[in-house]
DNA sequence: GAGCCTGAATGATATGGATCAACGCACTCG
DNA sequence: CGAGTGCGTTGATCCATATCATTCAGGCTC
């Protein structure tokens, strides 16, 4: 086991027991086929249009997904979190359709397609964990797209911040972010300046605290509200007040 | 084999060789749990919102998928072709995070979250079927976070009608359009009227020609420019002239 | 054919957020 | 210490697109 290139068993693909058919040698073969690796912050693991010959299974920290415009205009598709896995989107082959940057440590195991499909077809408890991380990465994606289309300034920057809530939600602890307000601005469709009023405005209605480096929920209903969960006359009137206070 | 409830074998859970260590009596009660629908155009399979109790494998047709605000904003989050698989996002269970509605006849496979789990346990090939179709769906939501977050109008609009081509692409034949203005508009985050006026005036640059239910691509090559793979020359160029000509 | 309805096109005006510009503050480097 | 640099804030102005309103074209019914 000692020679298994992967010890600690945290990512989608190295947990023992999501091999329970197969033997320790299976097992061990299958490990041989993941290559460990870590990245600091700001470092990029593959760049948007880089043949993709390798996916990737992060097992902690968190990427940045972004895709950019030839003139510098540049989103961010998603932020990528433990326990997903990168670029199936090119399980055909091809090339990344975005580059993938790391904004705090991380660790990731490295595998080709080929060899991901081999274990794909050997353990089916693996395959149905890809696919339910898949279909989370999906859901998160499609939340985005809501964002995106149809939300004002205010709302978007509301659904980012709740976003930032662990599941489990401590409501109104301090939540560590590690996203600048351009990096906000580049997930959100919006430009720096705009997320920086927003966030200064929210400050000032007491609806968050903000410091560095870190933002504090004061009013998680208002943000919920804000937010889009909300009648048409609330909302209505909400936006109607809404001008400099 | 007559028993089975799915005799046409055109989808992701439904085609022989998708089984091949199953024998014939396995198959066929794979087959036996999934329920075959029929839907005609503007027939809903479901809301956003509601107990998310099957999962739908689309076999021929098309359908859109939509999410609302409380006051009737509407995105239109994916257009969902044969072959992929809608509502994995709830494989956890929960509610439908959005609304499925047909744009063509449509048939499609009913399949409770359960027996699909023990289908994608007994077939590592379906699983990885699954898989595939699951990363171009989330290669297309991808793409539309692109298209929402750093496009204009008229690259939107450029990105769609691409978007309407055929893979083994014949160019510039008429392509059937089966979105109403208003439906462009929603899933490109923009109104009615603004789609309208690029449209026409694509039309009047012989960009496109347009007729009631299709359209025809002119020139593939300016559209693909427009879309954004360009250079910051071209781009800051075209979009100098492009005022009210 | 008259009336009506629905989708699309077009025009006039308003506005949310972009853009351009300046400034403050913390940090680092020599 | 002062100069330099990066990030965030704030202000003034502009413009792309929304919004509101009207017209047009085709299809349907009576």
């Amino acid at each position: 086991m000692a020679t298994c290139a992967c010890e600690i068993n945290a990512c989608v693909l190295c947990e023992d027991r999501l091999y329970p058919g197969l033997s320790k040698e299976q097992i061990c073969q299958i490990r041989e086929s993941l290559i460990r690796e870590m990245y600091e912050p700001h470092e990029i693991l593959f760049r948007e249009g880089d043949p993709a010959d390798f996916l990737f299974s992060l097992r902690s920290g968190q990427l940045k997904l972004t895709s950019s415009m030839p003139d510098g205009r540049q989103q961010i598709l998603r932020i990528a979190v433990a326990g997903q896995l990168l670029g199936i989107e090119t399980f055909k082959g091809q090339r990344y359709p975005f580059t993938a940057e790391a904004l705090t440590d991380v660790v990731a195991c490295k595998i080709s397609p080929d060899d991901l499909r081999k274990i794909l077809e050997a353990s089916p408890t693996i395959a149905l964990r890809v696919i339910e991380t898949l279909s989370q990465e999906l859901d998160q994606a499609e939340s985005l797209i809501r964002d995106l289309g149809l939300k004002t300034a205010p709302e978007k920057v509301s659904s980012f911040l709740l976003s930032l809530i662990p599941q489990r939600g401590d409501s109104n602890g301090e939540l560590p972010l590690r996203l600048s307000r351009r990096e906000i601005a580049e997930m959100l469709g919006l430009t720096e300046e705009t997320v920086s009023r927003v966030m200064a405005d929210f400050a000032r209605k007491k609806i968050i605290g903000s410091g560095k480096g870190f933002i504090r929920i004061l009013d998680r209903k208002w943000l919920e509200e804000t937010n889009g969960v909300e009648t048409k006359a609330s909302s209505a009137g909400r936006r109607a007040q809404s001008g400099h206070s």
